[in-house]
RNA sequence: GCGCCCGUAGCUCAGGUGGAUAGAGCAUCAGCCUUCUAAGCUGAGGGUCGUAGGUUCGAAUCCUACCGGGCGCACCA
């Protein structure tokens, strides 16, 4: 209905002399100005240097809409026009919704554009804590958004598998495996104190047999390399699944040294005349690019510099066909983005292909108080104690209700409460309120007819409640877009709240028949709003709580 | 020192491609239970949108400087 509005506003627009003028038609945010309003007058008023109210008079009579589409239109404030839907547009749009189902809100504009989106991909060194989390939360929802708005979309993490932190997880979970058997056993220097590898190392015992504490040193590490980097895989991985997040597939590091693409690149880079050398080392001019410095790909001592198979893994992914490479990263390294992007301009990609989200930091509170983590003496919430004791809803919904780039406080006794205090209590207690009303009828509430009667709704929050469900599918293309999932928990709760006191002013069982079938259809719509938004963020729509 | 992000109600935060009287939740205060879940609802108070300039008919939004906080500035990953 918007597209129609906007359509006959363009074309008054053109009538007037000015066919490419920009404007905004939005939803009124006060019911006193209508359903929908543009600034289109105050925008052509500017152009022409005249009066806005008096171009919105101008405007208004070259306007010609469909019938059936606004009831009313005003001229208000400096120069708005309002304008008031008829009802038949609203009940066209309770049609749409029923209709729709569990697709509505979704949208085929980015219909064969290929995203890759990564994210967590921490290194196998240990246990996810409650920034991965964050991570892998806001990654999955701003794939299944794009998913919702018709992309193709490939989950991916990059496991970090190569490299010297692997070698001193290996001597780390060697020394455990020898004090397992009761040798006494140094972490190395920068190794690996947590707990969790004495589990590991127990376990490896048990499997591989004690006689592997034996073996000589070098060839024990050698092997603790694949079994730990295994291990720790398989904990990440349980935690990822407990957490509802799933990757279609895992990019090693390590492949992309033991297939030569590190040297593919280099050549590449050479072959455009961006590289040179210096102090024995191997450079790429990223200042040309936007970079404030240039950056070292081949250290002196012949090793890569971590940014070199970087840029391997981002030409892979261009190679395998991605439109878009969308990388969440840890505001700790936002400051390597500057000369990634530089070396995918060096390597001529689009600027659109590579965009970073960036996830500020998690702080946990409990009683009001900061739970202190520290990685280095191996103490520190895990994703997993924070599930245990939250359920994946409230933590994936709790990491998704704040923007990325800010600092989130995550309030444990807030998302253990089972109160209106709580969001997602809230928003999913609304779902199980309007299937409350069909379960209390024995209705199925896919069967209840979408053809009924609007003026049947006398109430004003009949109406409001139903305009907010209207609004959905801008949301989901708005948080597709700016790939913030954020957008959508707030509109969830608006939405909630709207639902609560319609359920509490408006009666729906033993109402007049003609009332009790609107409200009915009515109910079953939001419902389905309801569970589209919370299935689109990786929650589940409870019918009970 | 340089770069990026942030600064909005007592608290936690929306709004940020310039638009109408700056919003929500929590907290506070005042009310409301013969109900399809009170696990709820209604109302009130509460603001120099960090500060100072600038652009504009119009600035929380754009520009500049400054103040305060976070993060980053490796031939580490």
């Amino acid at each position: 209905m918007t597209d129609v509005l906007r359509e006959a506003l363009g074309r008054a627009a053109e009538k007037l002399g000015a066919p490419d003028v920009e404007f905004v038609l939005e939803r009124s945010k006060d019911t006193g100005h209508g359903d929908m309003a543009t600034n289109l007058a105050m925008v052509l008023a500017r152009v022409q240097k005249t009066s806005p109210r008096a171009v919105a008079a101008k405007i208004l009579e070259s306007l010609e809409l469909p019938p059936g589409l606004v009831d009313k239109t005003a001229i208000a404030g400096p120069g708005f026009i309002n304008f008031w839907l008829a009802t038949d547009e609203l009940a066209a749009s309770l049609r749409a919704i029923i209709g729709a189902g569990d697709r509505y809100g979704a949208h085929d504009y980015g219909s064969g554009i290929r995203v890759n989106v990564e994210f967590v991909s921490v290194n196998p060194t240990g246990p996810l804590h409650v920034g991965h989390g964050r991570g892998g939360a806001l990654g999955d929802a701003i794939a299944s958004l794009l998913e919702w708005s018709g992309h193709q979309v490939t989950r991916e993490f990059y496991l970090n598998d190569a490299g010297v932190q692997i070698d001193r997880l290996a001597q780390s979970l060697w020394a455990r495996v020898q004090e397992a058997v009761g040798r006494s056993a140094e972490i190395p220097e920068g190794g690996y104190h947590g707990e969790y590898l004495r589990g590991d190392a127990a376990r490896l015992l048990e499997r591989e047999g004690r006689a592997f504490a034996d073996l000589p040193e070098e060839e024990g590490v050698r092997r603790c390399r694949v079994l730990a980097v295994q291990a720790q895989r398989e904990t990440q991985d349980q935690d990822l699944a407990s957490f509802g997040v799933r990757f279609d597939l895992i990019s090693s590091e390590q492949a992309i040294y033991d297939r030569g693409a590190i040297g593919k690149t280099l050549a590449l880079l050479h072959a455009r005349g961006l590289t040179f050398e210096r102090d024995g080392a191997l450079w790429l001019r990223t200042t040309d690019f936007g970079d404030d410095q240039d950056r070292v790909l081949r250290k002196s001592d012949g090793t890569y510099t971590y940014f070199l198979p970087d840029i391997a893994y981002h030409v892979d992914k261009h190679d395998r066909g991605f439109d878009r490479a969308i990388d969440v990263w840890g505001a700790d390294h936002h400051g390597y983005i500057p000369r990634v992007r530089a070396a995918m301009r060096a390597l001529g990609y689009p600027d659109e292909f590579f965009h970073v989200s960036i996830v500020q930091l998690v702080k946990v509170l409990r009683g009001g108080e900061e739970v202190k983590m520290s990685k280095r003496s191996g103490e520190f919430i895990t994703l997993r104690d924070l599930i245990d004791e939250t359920g994946p809803d409230a933590a994936r919904y709790f990491f998704l209700m704040r923007r990325a780039d800010s600092p989130l406080n995550f309030d444990l006794d807030l998302a253990t409460t089972q109160s209106d205090e709580n969001p997602v209590f809230y928003v999913q207690m609304a779902h199980a309120r309007m299937s409350g009303i069909f379960r209390v009828a024995e209705i199925d509430p896919d069967t209840v007819s979408a053809d009924v009667q609007l003026d049947a709704l006398p109430a004003p929050e009949d109406r409001e409640l139903l305009k907010k469900l209207t609004a959905f599918p801008e949301i989901t293309a708005r948080a597709a877009r700016e790939l913030e999932p954020h957008r959508l928990t707030g509109y969830l709760e608006e939405l909630a709240r709207l639902t609560h006191g319609w359920y509490h002013k408006c009666r729906v069982l033993g109402e007049p028949p003609a009332v009790e079938r609107a409200r009915l259809a009515l109910a079953r719509a939001t419902r389905i709003v309801l569970a589209n938004g919370l299935t689109l963020l990786g929650l589940t729509a409870p019918d009970r709580i």
